[in-house]
Order: structure tokens, then C-alpha cells, then sequence
DNA sequence: CTTGACCTTCCGGTTACTGGAAGCAATATA
DNA sequence: TATATTGCTTCCAGTAACCGGAAGGTCAAG
């Protein structure tokens, strides 16, 4: 064992996930530590530094699948670029749509709100809405 | 019982939901149908009419604790408008903040898959960031 | 020697449903 | 009338990606 292996809270800190979440991928067979003589889990440097790799990943909104396919061409040093370019490009189409969408949605209750007296009395265009009116575009 | 009360598939077909949502809601307590001797479920034309409000409401992005904080207020002919534009309001400004995270993150990615070649080889910045670069602003 | 930090496993909960199996009930067709 | 097809019922399990907590073992310090 090298002197650069460490245990989970210290493979936590280094990575930014939490010590329950990196068990967890070990759960889904992310990374799957070495034990020693205690029961503990022992990360080498290279895990450590997939951690780090999963961490990024996850914050740039790759899911878990994704994540496994762009983590075995993390690990495949003859992979193509076009590969992880492929994943990358469907993402950024995917937030996109969802960026529409969210944005007329925002759109729909601004509508809404602006129509809406905000007072103590009981007419609400938003409730009347939600209540039957026709939201159509 | 009234001749316009109607099965858990005229509801769903009413109201936009699916049968197994609708017994969702009713397993949640959100709308509670009687039933007949066979045991089937019953909905009044009031009852579709909160299905068709939930539609709506699930619809325009609130969650199902909100719906029901909606639905009570959709209830309460003694409401004040002003309830009902404070939890619209907060969403909006969730949707807003949902909706810079993602450009962010959208930002991010294409800034990646720009400097990519995407062709046969294996040099890719996309993954070279994802193993250590730093992306901070 | 005990306190506290760190580690282990296991179980349940989260959100808002969806799919499927097994089995009645009602209806349409032959 | 017999059968086939829907439609309805309940229950169980699974989804994504973890989080919280309980019960208990381990290790270093005072």
C-alpha cells in the first residue's frame, strides 16, 4: 500500500462529494476502493482523482450514465474525441430544450402574477386560471 | 349519485392525468372519490374539475406540496389573492434562478465542445478539463 | 481509560409517478 | 350463451441520486 492511499473522509474532502455519496458509487460500481485489515475503504491516488473527475462531471450535469460512459473513455486512452464530443453536444441540446421550457413556463405565471391585485381580496386571475381559463398559446 | 359522475378513465381523459396518477393523488389525499358496489371509484364533476386544477397547476411546474397549498386556496372562496401570488411569485423566482444555473452550466459545455475536434483522435479538452483543469470563473 | 472523531453496514425516505402481475367486472362480439 | 376484450381493482417494485439516522467497531489523544 503507498503512503499516498487514503481513507474515505480524506478521499471526500479531495473530491468534494461526501463520504456518503462516494459509497454510494461504489454501490453502482463507480469506484470500487481496496479494504484493509480494519474493514476500511483505501483509495488510491488514481481513484481519488476519478472522484475528482465524478465530481466534475456530476456538477456540470452529466448523469450517472453519462458519467460511466465519459469515465471509460476517461479510462481509454485510445478513444476518439468525437466520442465524448457526441455526449457532450446531446447535453447541451438537452439544457437547452429545458431551458425553453422552463422559460415559458416562467412566462405563463409572470402573466399570471402581473394580472393578480395581490390584495386581501378573493379574485385571483391565477386560481381562475388554474380553475378552467384556456392557457394556450 | 349523479349522472355525471364518472369512472377513473373518463376522469383521467377529462382531466389530462393518467388512471394511475389519479389513484396517486388519491393515495396522497389530494382528491378522494367515493365508490360504487362494485368497488370502482367514483368522481364528481367537482372532483374532475380539481383533477383538471392539478393538471394545470403540475403543469405550470408546481410541485405536489404546492398544488395542495393551490387546491386549498382553489377551496377557500374567502382567499386572499395575495396567498395565492406569493407561492406563484416564489416560483417564479426559483424558475429564474433554475434557468441561470443551466445556462451557466450550458456555457460551460459549449465553451468545451468548441475546443474539441471531435475527430479520430484522443486528445479532447472536454475530458482533459473533466480530469483537472480548472473551470472556475 | 474514556472521549470523540472516524469508520462500517443496513434500513428507510425523498419526488412524482410508472410498469407490471394477478384477478374481478362490464361490455362487445360470434 | 360463450368468449374475448376492455376496464377496473390491489399490491409490489423500480426510477435518480443520493441523504439521514441507528447501531456498532476502530483509532488517536489526553
Amino acid at each position: 500500500m503507498s503512503d499516498i492511499d487514503v481513507n474515505i473522509g480524506i478521499a471526500a474532502h479531495a473530491s468534494g462529494l461526501t463520504a456518503k455519496t462516494i459509497r454510494y458509487y461504489e454501490d453502482i460500481g463507480l469506484v470500487t476502493p481496496k479494504r484493509n485489515e480494519n474493514g476500511y475503504r483505501v483509495y488510491s491516488r488514481l481513484q481519488v482523482n476519478k472522484l475528482k473527475f465524478l465530481q466534475r462531471a456530476r456538477a456540470l450535469g452529466f448523469t450517472i450514465v453519462e458519467c460511466r460512459q465519459l469515465l471509460s473513455l476517461y479510462e481509454d486512452k485510445r478513444r476518439a474525441s468525437a466520442d465524448v464530443k457526441a455526449i457532450a453536444t446531446d447535453k447541451i441540446e438537452a439544457i437547452s430544450l429545458k431551458i425553453k421550457e422552463l422559460e415559458s413556463l416562467k412566462e405563463s405565471l409572470s402573466v399570471l402574477t402581473e394580472g393578480c391585485s395581490g390584495n386581501d381580496l378573493p379574485d385571483c386571475p391565477i386560481i381562475d386560471c388554474l380553475a378552467g381559463a384556456d392557457l394556450s398559446d
